[in-house]
DNA sequence: TATGAATGAGGATTCATTCAT
DNA sequence: GATGAATGAATCCTCATTCAT
C-alpha cells in the first residue's frame, strides 16, 4: 500500500505557549493524554485524568485546549507525524512495482502495529464525532488516491490488469489493509506477522494482475 | 463473499410477553427503537425517546428491556434475521465459483445497502461496548470461515492460488468487502453500485487466481 | 414482664373477601408478605414480590390490600394474635410475684425468639412510618401500665420498694425487656437463654426490691 | 451508666479539601446535612436540599461526599465528638459508685437530650443500613464493657450483688438507658426529666444492690 | 375475581467547563 | 500561569399503583 506524506501543519490550540515551562507543561498534557485515552478509550477518558496524569491541577487544561476534542487531534497528529515521517526514504530507489508496494505495506503494518492501542481509539472516535470522521476520510482519500494513481500508470505501463476500475480498486485494497490491520493488532487476531505481510502482498500482486519477478 | 446463514436463537429480554398486546408492544418498541438507533445513533439516543416513540409512558420500556443495550441487541438481531433469511436459495444451482462468489458478493452488498444506517450505528456500537465488540467478532468468524473452507476447496481443487493462506486471505478479502460497504452505504463515498460490485468481484477472482469463464 | 391480652379487632382490608377461594387468596397473600417481609425488610420488599411468592399476578394484590404497610399490618397483626393468645393460661394460678414476673418474662422472650425476623422488620418500620410508630407506641402503653400497675400493687403491699415512680420503673424495666430480646435474637448478640433469663429476672427483682421466696 | 471516651478518627470523604475555601464548603455541607436529616430524617433527605440548604449548587455535593450515606456518617461523629468530648472530666474525683453511676447516667441523659432529632435520625439509619446497625453495635459495645468492668469490680469489692451475671446485667441496664431515652427525649412520652434521673438511678442501685450513702 | 400490562413521578450522579484566588 | 473549587444540565431507572380485558 503506498501511503502519503503529509505535510503536518501547526494547529494552535488554545495558545501557544511563549515560555518554556508553558510549551513543558502542553507537551505533557499531550503524553498524558494519550496514556489516559489508550487506557480508558475517548468516552471514558476524563479531562481531570489527563490533567491529574500530567501532574497537574484539573483547570490547567483548559490553559492550553478547549476541550477534550481537541487534545485528542493533538494526539493523533502527533502519532501521523510519527507514522509518516521517518520512514519514507526507505522506500527511496526501489523501481520493480512489486517490491514497491510490499515496502509500503510491510511500512503500514509495522506503524499500525507500534500504534495499535491509539488507532484503537481513533477507530472509536470516528464513529463518534463527525469532526474525526472527515478527518478520518480526508486522510484516507490522500492514500486512496496515490494508490490509484499508482495503479493507473501500471495499468498504463501494461503492468496491471486494465479492467479494473483503478480508483476502486485503490479504495478496496487500501480498506482492506487498514481492517486487516485492526483485526490483528487491535481485535487480536491471531496471525503471524510474516504470513499477514505474505498473504497481503500476493493478494495486492493478484488483484492487480502483477507479474511477480523472479 | 460467502456468508452464513445463522439459526436466530430466541433471546428473551426481560419478559417474554404472556399476551398479544404484550407482544405488540414489544414490537412497538423494537421498531421504534430501530428508528431513534438510526436517527441519532446508539450514544444519543435516549430511552425515554424510544417509549415516545412507541407512543408509551417512558417506564413502559422496563418492562420489555433491562437498557439500551439489550434492546439494541434485539433490533441488531432482527436486521441479520432479515439480511440472513430470505435471500440464501437464490445461490441453490449455482456450481460456477466465479458465479457463486459473484452472487454472495451481489447479495451481502444489496442487503448491506438496506440496512446501511444501522449497519453505521453497529459499527459504532461495535467499537464501544465490548459485548458488541465480541458479537461482531463472531459473526464475522463464522463468515470468515465459510470463504476459507470455500478457498481451500478452490485450491485443492486446482482452481485457486495454491499459495494462498486461505484462511487469511478469506479474512482480507472479507473484511475489504464490510469496509467498502460502510464506505459507499454509510459514509457516502460515491461509486456507482454495479462498479462497485464488478470491481470487488474482480479483485476475488485475480487475488484467488480464478479463471473467469467466457 | 407482665404483658397484655388484646383483644384482636377485625379491619378488613379492602375487601373481605366472601368466597372461599377469596379466603385462601387473601391468606396466601399474608403468609407470602410474611416470608418477604423477613427476607428482604420493608423498604426492600415488592409488592410484586409478595404477589408472585403467593403464586398470582402482581395486580391481584390490590384486591386485597389497599398499600405495602396495609399488609404489613396484617402481618403484625397475625404475630401479635399468635404471641399473646394461648400462652396466657400458663401464668393462672402463680401467686408469689417473683413467679408471676418470672413466667411472664420468659413468656416474652420465648415470643420474641419465635417471631425474632418480624420483629427486626417491625423495628425497622416503626422507625420509618409513623403510623406503625403510634401502633408501637399503642401497644407498648397497655404493657407499660399492666406493668405499673403491677408495680404498684406490689408497693402497696409493701413488698416492692416504695420510692420507685411505678410508671417509669415500668416503662423502663419494660424497655429493658425489648431491648435485650432485639439484641440477641435480632443482632445475634451471643447470650445463652437460660443466662439472659435468669440475669433479666434478677434485676428485675432487684429493681423492685422483692424478698425471693427460697 | 458509664460510657466512653472515644479517639475519634479522622475519616476523609472523596478528598479532604485543600483550600480555606473547601474547608468552609465542606463544613457548610455538613452543617446543613445535618438540619435536613434532623427535618426529614435520613430517608426522605435529598441529596439536593443538603447542597441547597448549603447556599451551593447540587453538584457540588460530591466534591466531598460520595453519598448520602458518608455525610451522615461524618455528621454523626460530629455529635459524637460533641457527646463525648467535653464533659468527662466532670466525673473526675467521684469515688462513691452510687454517685459516679449518678453523674453518668445524668451525663448520657443530657447528651441524648441535647441531640434528641439527630439520635432519632440515627436509630432509624441503624435499622435501614447495615454499616450504621455495625457501627451502633461498636459503640455500644464499648459502652457495654466499661460497664460490665465496672459491675465486675463492684461484686469483687462485695459492693454489688455477686449473683448477676456482670456482661448481661451491663448491657440490660445500658439498653434500658437509651430506650428511656429515646422514648423521653424522640418519642415525647411525657417524663420529668428529673423523675427520670432519679428513678433510673434507683434501678441502677437496686438492680446491682447497692448501698446508698445516706 | 384474576391477570399482567401500562403508568410516570422522582432523585442520584457525572463531569466538562468556568471562575475566583 | 496555575490552582482547585463550584457549577448545573441532563438522563437513567424503579416500582407502587391503576386499568383494560
Amino acid at each position: 500500500m503506498v501511503d502519503a506524506q503529509q505535510d503536518v501543519e501547526e494547529q494552535p490550540g488554545r495558545v501557544v505557549p511563549k515560555t518554556k515551562r508553558g510549551a513543558r507543561t502542553r507537551a505533557a498534557l499531550v503524553t498524558a493524554a494519550r496514556e489516559v485515552f489508550e487506557r480508558d478509550g475517548f468516552l471514558d477518558a476524563r479531562v481531570a485524568d489527563i490533567s491529574k496524569t500530567a501532574g497537574m491541577a484539573s483547570g490547567s487544561f483548559y490553559t492550553y485546549f478547549d476541550s477534550k476534542e481537541e487534545i485528542f487531534a493533538e494526539v493523533v497528529r502527533r502519532m501521523r507525524e510519527e507514522m509518516l515521517h521517518p520512514h519514507i526514504r526507505e522506500r527511496a530507489g526501489i523501481c520493480d512495482p512489486c517490491e514497491l508496494i510490499a515496502a509500503a505495506n510491510l511500512e503500514y503494518l509495522k506503524s499500525y502495529r507500534r500504534n495499535a492501542r491509539l488507532m484503537a481509539v481513533l477507530e472509536q472516535v470516528s464513529n463518534i464525532d463527525e469532526q474525526f470522521r472527515t478527518l478520518r476520510y480526508e486522510r484516507a482519500t490522500v492514500i486512496f488516491e496515490r494508490n490509484a494513481t499508482m495503479i493507473r500508470t501500471l495499468q498504463e505501463t501494461g503492468l496491471a490488469d486494465a479492467e479494473l476500475n483503478a480508483w476502486v480498486t485503490a479504495q478496496a485494497l487500501s480498506s482492506m489493509m487498514s481492517r486487516m490491520a485492526y483485526l490483528v493488532f487491535v481485535e487480536g487476531q491471531k496471525i503471524a506477522f510474516d504470513t499477514l505481510v505474505e498473504t497481503l502482498n500476493r493478494i495486492w500482486f493478484n488483484a492487480l494482475g502483477l507479474e511477480r519477478t523472479p
